[in-house]
DNA sequence: CTGAAAGCGCTTACAG
DNA sequence: CTGAAAGCGCTTACAG
């Protein structure tokens, strides 16, 4: 392995000297620049980043920490954000984290040696922000929960408002004439993760206020959040509720499985049971019928997420907590109940 | 922050016999361990990983380089590697690299500071490995394209063998009575890439052992590899030749793309127009109509490309090529041509 | 079993 | 503008 005493050695300068080159340090003659980075060329120099990091005090890239590693719906926000970094020239870097690892206590310990300027949370529970952000000391943002509770001088987070969402899209199931509305998904081992539970609660409300009496232990199924997982739960829901005429999936995932489900049974979608999903990611405009949803503005979310961190990063302002608008999306997958007799 | 020196002042012991503990040597008295980590605990310390491999002689765990951000299919082996990995013990390390960058390349920095056993590849162009793989000196397996003709020693590559599984597509739809076919998808600028070159000339080959004369330049409608490509690409094709009768897309979100578009312009799949795709990916199955689809062994690629990688850094065996068989998914979404008079 | 010391590859005041 | 030297936080022979 070449090092840069290989290429002091090589050019006939000092390492101080090569390292300034490599740094882009104005200290250097033009001619000694260029004689030590042809040097640097034809050896293919790289150095050590270990070694670097080690000594150097610029902060590095921005760290993006993803929650789980096949959550189409933060790939999309994932993905938004690096737009919006390079915009603004900077660089990102993405570590993805297990979900069941602590996301917080991986940050701490990875921005303890990495020191990042800054560091963006794509999903995570906010009870590990509580037990662990502390030992975070960069500007922050976490996005896809609302860490305002928490307090932290140096956390910004930017959401949806699951609990109006959901109570928008249950709303409007209930305008089109449905009262026995059956809810799907939401892992309960994660409950602690928050979404869901707000999902849940805005769906509850919004029969509440309708004078539906939501008897969650009925007609509430629990499950995993893919595909596989929607399929099998509306399928138990509508076993023990066959009067069901309207499903609010708590993911898109969950719901694009439901529709599978339920067409394969019989029903038809939405002629039979109507069906509505949650996210918006793209797939909800491919199935047939297009799946209704709520349609969580990822750019908005990844805008104001770099823009917070930037400013913040650069101009010291305040961490700020926002509900981004989401939009409803009606699709093709409801109708008004059939009249059954 | 807290360093080695901290837990040595604070233990009374000195920074060598704080490292020993740290990395579990067995030279250090149960009584000594015991206070020293102790007061790790107490101090939250982490060492701090830059200047440990500068030192260290072990090897960091198997890197694992991914191609691209949003490949549904490659996720899938990933998690299939990462699997398999845990099961023998090993963990592992993903770096997502972006579509444009040169994978190798980036590769080979990061392994020349992270010394790992052993790299993975998933995706990545063969030309960019016959460029820059032989500066990297530790195992590796490409998984995705075949590497054989590179002939490095340090080189393995499990791969589904694009040729024929196009081939069989093709030849399932002609035995069904197609000879109007059409293929979709397959971005001229990653054209190097080579899957999409094997896979169109195992379905051009089909069609010439059939006897049916394939005009690649009309029949052929190139498409990046989302879903929307593959709407736009399909309607494109259709427009230029309305006699087709069935489809052959390149990938199975270019193929789910057409569906929806095919079913939006009032064909019906697939007693109008029959669709097939490539990879077999969870949403294959989630469509209506299910798509056909050839599918490929994801659990079975990531178990070589384990299994070898393992062998090979422990046992120094030499490097291997293989071809991972695949099957074909007739879905509901292939039927007879219709009779148009 | 433990400590003192050299050194990993680099950066950065400090002189000149 | 350049070099010599200290030091980043850690590991590991080498003594004892």
């Amino acid at each position: 392995m070449t090092t840069i005493k290989d290429i002091a050695r090589i050019s006939g300068f000092s390492i101080g000297t090569v390292s300034r080159v490599i740094n882009h340090s104005s200290d250097v003659s033009p001619a000694t620049r260029e004689k030590i980075e042809a040097v640097i060329r034809e050896q293919n120099f790289q150095p050590n980043r270990n070694a670097r990091s080690l000594k150097q005090i610029h902060h590095s890239p921005v760290m993006i920490f993803v929650k789980g590693t096949h959550n189409i719906f933060l790939d999309a926000i994932l993905e938004e954000i690096q737009i919006q970094m390079h915009i603004h020239g900077e660089n990102t870097n993405v570590t993805f984290l297990g979900e069941t690892d602590n996301a917080v206590a991986e940050a701490v310990q990875i921005s303890m040696y990495q020191r990042p300027k800054g560091c963006i949370f794509l999903g995570g529970s906010v009870l590990n922000f509580q037990k662990d952000f502390s030992r975070i000391d960069v500007p922050s943002v976490l996005v896809t929960a609302d860490a305002s509770c928490l307090g932290f001088d140096g956390l910004s987070s930017y959401t949806t408002d699951d609990y109006s969402a959901a109570y928008e899209a249950v709303s409007y199931l209930i305008r089109q004439g449905h009262r026995e509305i059956g809810i799907i998904g939401g892992n309960p081992d994660s409950a602690h993760e928050g979404n869901v539970e707000k999902r849940i609660a805005g769906a509850a409300e919004a029969m509440r206020q309708n004078r539906i009496d939501f008897a969650e232990k009925e007609r509430f199924e629990p499950c995993g959040f893919l595909m596989d997982d929607g399929y099998a739960a509306v399928l138990r829901l509508m076993e023990r509720c066959p009067e069901i005429t309207a499903v609010f999936a708590i993911s898109d995932l969950i719901a694009i499985g439901a529709m599978r489900a339920l067409q394969d049974k019989g029903y038809r979608v939405p002629e039979d049971i109507s069906l509505i999903g949650f996210d918006g990611i793209p797939f909800a405009v491919y199935t047939n019928p297009r799946l209704a949803t709520i349609h969580q503005n990822v750019p908005q979310l990844a805008k104001k997420a770099v823009e917070d961190l930037l400013l913040r990063i650069k101009y010291q302002r305040a961490a700020a907590h926002e509900t981004i608008p989401y939009r409803f999306e009606p699709g093709e997958s409801i109708a008004s109940p059939a009249r059954r007799s």
